[in-house]
DNA sequence: TCAATAGTGTCTATGAGACACTATTAA
DNA sequence: TTAATAGTGTCTCATAGACACTATTGA
């Protein structure tokens, strides 16, 4: 790299203004027979609850600064988060000139450790009136995960492998927030799953065939 | 805004370290008749052709320096910019720490004024080898218009309205990339359209109803 | 009349919704 | 046996592809 790089005007790369640029990341999961829900951190200073975010560090990717900003301030081993939008109104953040490039990152429930009381799973119909415009950035990430469960199994692999027909089917109401037709979810489903021998059988009822993703 | 403010560490916000951030966009249009074709500019230092960028001024809105960097650039007044995608491989400009906001924009061809010899129209086809990863901002645009152009007729404007089914299609064929079936295309598109009085009849066959949008 | 393009009617295959029916288990 | 859940078969309706047919113009 080299500062005394100079633009067709004779200006120095370095002579522009520069933005701070953060990530925040709407980390999404869905807790066993519950609701689609998102982790929120405390803010130390402030107090109030958000998404969890950092400023990106010199020569570092966003998707690094993002695992990072989940493991320190949330205590959560994030997995591949994925780049949603930049939220750039100038007047945003009262910190200053700041670009936000908002992520999502889907995290199996099992995964989830979450850092004591600094960090919180709530269910997104619940996470609003957060700071800077992280509702915007959470109503984003749910759109996203919505339109990507609305074809495939479990694409982001939030269920263990191999699970009977009926958990995936409530997975997939939990993530899209509606009821589905069994009928229709299973034809839609079984191009895509491959059954394996064994069932499962708690409680009464026909023993339900496993699948795998595939 | 503040320059004092300082974070639950004690740092101020202008203590950490800031990249520059571009922001560069594919400009997207069908030529009569053409193929989908992109807006290059010549870079007035290495003389190379590349997609129309620059970095983004103090406090600017991304949307508002993409429009700047097309008036000033390759002569364009620009329409509605769309944010694709955050490039952010450190390496990927020689010039120093770069973020890249990639961007769409969709201009009618009628509309395209080019400026002299410093900006040109080029087939997407024939636009690769460009500098900074703008092979891959391509790439991004030309899937994104695609995109929109699967379900809907013509959501971006690129034809002048009234226009004829066969216009119609013959545009969403050049931006597809790909022949479409005459008997589907009518029949999914009707329902999005409202037929006028008027007609076109030029060369022998039966006039063609013209369409509005909507 | 002929060539050319616009537009209609309809047959068929496919897939979704609906729902009755069978299968297999625990209690 | 009964309740409960898993899974199958099939009817109907909507839609896409295919394609024959009609409609209206210029030459």
């Amino acid at each position: 790299m080299s500062d005394e790089f100079r633009d067709a005007s004779g200006k120095r790369l370095a002579d522009y203004p520069r933005p701070s640029v953060a990530v925040d990341t709407a980390v999404l999961t869905v807790p066993a027979g519950g609701a689609l829900s998102v982790v929120q951190v405390r803010d130390a200073v402030a107090g109030d609850w958000r998404l969890p975010g950092t400023f990106v560090h010199e020569g570092e990717r966003l998707a690094d600064a993002v695992l990072r900003s989940l493991r320190e301030k949330a205590g959560v081993s994030g997995l591949a988060p994925q780049q949603l939008h930049v939220f750039d109104d100038p007047a945003r953040d009262d910190r200053g000139w700041v670009l936000s490039v908002a992520h999502l990152d889907v995290v199996p429930a099992p995964a989830l450790e979450l850092g004591g009381t600094r960090a919180r799973l709530v269910p997104v119909a619940e996470a609003n009136g957060m700071v800077h415009g992280h509702d915007d950035i959470l109503e984003f990430a749910v759109a996203r995960l919505r339109s990507v469960y609305s074809d495939a199994p479990d694409p982001r692999g939030l269920l263990d492998e191999p699970f009977t027909m009926s958990e995936l089917r409530q997975l997939h109401e939990a993530v899209l927030g509606e009821r589905l037709l069994p009928d229709s979810f299973r034809r839609a489903m079984l191009p895509h799953l491959t059954p394996t021998d064994t069932k499962r059988t708690d409680g009464p009822g026909k023993p339900a065939t496993r699948y795998l993703r595939g």
